[in-house]
RNA sequence: GGAGGGGUUCCCGAGUGGCCAAAGGGAUCAGACUGUAAAUCUGACGGCUCAGCCUACGGAGGUUCGAAUCCUCCCCCCUCCA
């Protein structure tokens, strides 16, 4: 831990969507001498701005956030693409002399920023083609079989019904001819080099928060979100089932578009999709270990989270 | 006024004498999460002093060993005819 004392600081800024970090965030990089890199597996791509509550020009001028706007949305992203990512902006942020703030609601990119994944490769769009055609064919439950003769250990701990992790195992072996339970075994990527110092947003209250998503949607739409969905929708290149159409909200609206759901279902699907989300955060966060919580809806924040950086020594390395 | 259809657990909706605290879906809550993660999946879901008991299928009675299911009356909703 004497090592791990000497590694520079790095904020880390986590929270549901809707819990105001990002408020939060450009207030304290107002104060303190830090730049912001966001978190987030949807303001990544560009065009999506108003469903993903991304910070406007005028907040961004004043708050710069890295890793936004990086990628069309017919790109596909990852965590481990992520990860490599955000390592490059954290060190040129400390180059600078300055400090590392990670704002952002995707957890898993978190994850995969302190603890590394295994040596796995890639997504290979063309396996997973392949795959998907088995599994139309002869369904997932056998495709969970065939996962199962050849690495028993992932079978039995991914769920029959989890298509996706089914997949993933699968591409892993095919690609790999190691099996991903074995991968796992051989242990993780070193943890970014950095000492990370943790805060989460949490509503206290959920029937406020949940209302507070709703109004917040509702603010969306007055600012022209269908609009906004449906200029990708008809640029034409784009489908459902990119990970960039797949955004809570962008999903709902794509629907819609395409004539499956009226306006009052997509609209109520979307806000429901944005609660289940919301949820699912603050899971991870629960399990979060050392993480400094503050109540969302605290008039207070700012003064604390600053007491609680000092009181940390976050900004003791650049001698402040 | 007449002829039909209907009122089921938070919502939608199946159930037509026992196997019904009641299918299924939704919501909600809780959980999992190693390169798709704003994704994908799992569990719980009337209450309790919990192998049992209590409350519950519009209301009140009745038939029956036994009713959400059958009968009577009442209340409410929808469609059509007048």
């Amino acid at each position: 831990d004497a090592t791990q004392e000497r590694l520079p600081a790095a904020v880390l800024l986590m929270g549901p969507t809707a819990s105001g970090k990002t408020e939060l965030a450009v207030e304290l990089v107002r104060q303190l001498p830090l730049d912001i890199i966001s978190v987030d597996s949807a303001m990544v791509y560009r065009g999506m701005d108003i469903g993903t509550a991304k910070p406007d020009a005028e907040l961004r001028r004043i708050a710069p956030h890295r890793l936004i706007d990086i990628l069309d949305p017919a790109e596909p992203y990852s965590a481990g693409r992520f990860r490599d990512d955000a390592i490059k902006e954290m060190e040129q942020i400390h180059a600078l002399g300055r400090i590392p703030l990670l704002v952002g609601g995707t957890m898993l990119y978190f994850r995969a920023l302190e603890r590394g994944f295994s040596e796995l490769p890639p997504a290979n769009s063309e396996v997973r083609a392949s795959l998907a055609s088995d599994a139309r064919q002869y369904g997932w439950q056998l495709m969970h079989q065939r996962l199962a003769a050849v690495d028993p250990e992932s079978a039995q701990r991914i769920h029959q019904n989890d298509p996706q992790r089914i997949q993933r195992a699968l591409e892993v072996y095919e690609i790999t001819g190691r099996t991903l339970s074995e991968l796992h075994q051989q242990g993780r990527q070193a943890p970014a080099p950095f000492r990370f110092v943790k805060l989460a947003l949490v509503p206290a209250d959920r029937e406020c928060f949940h209302r507070r998503i709703e109004q917040r949607f509702q603010q969306m739409l007055q600012q022209g979100f269908l609009n906004e969905v449906r200029g990708l929708y008809e640029r034409g290149d784009l489908r459902p089932e990119m990970t960039s159409m797949r955004a809570v909200g962008y999903r709902q609206a794509w629907r819609h578009l395409s004539g499956d759901t009226d306006e009052n279902t997509w609209i109520r699907h979307a806000v429901v999709a944005t609660r289940q989300y919301a949820k699912r955060q603050m899971t991870w966060l629960r399990g979060e270990p050392s993480i400094y919580v503050l109540p969302a809806e605290s008039g207070s924040i700012l003064e604390e989270t600053r007491k609680h950086l000092i009181s940390r020594a976050v900004l003791d390395d650049l001698g402040l």
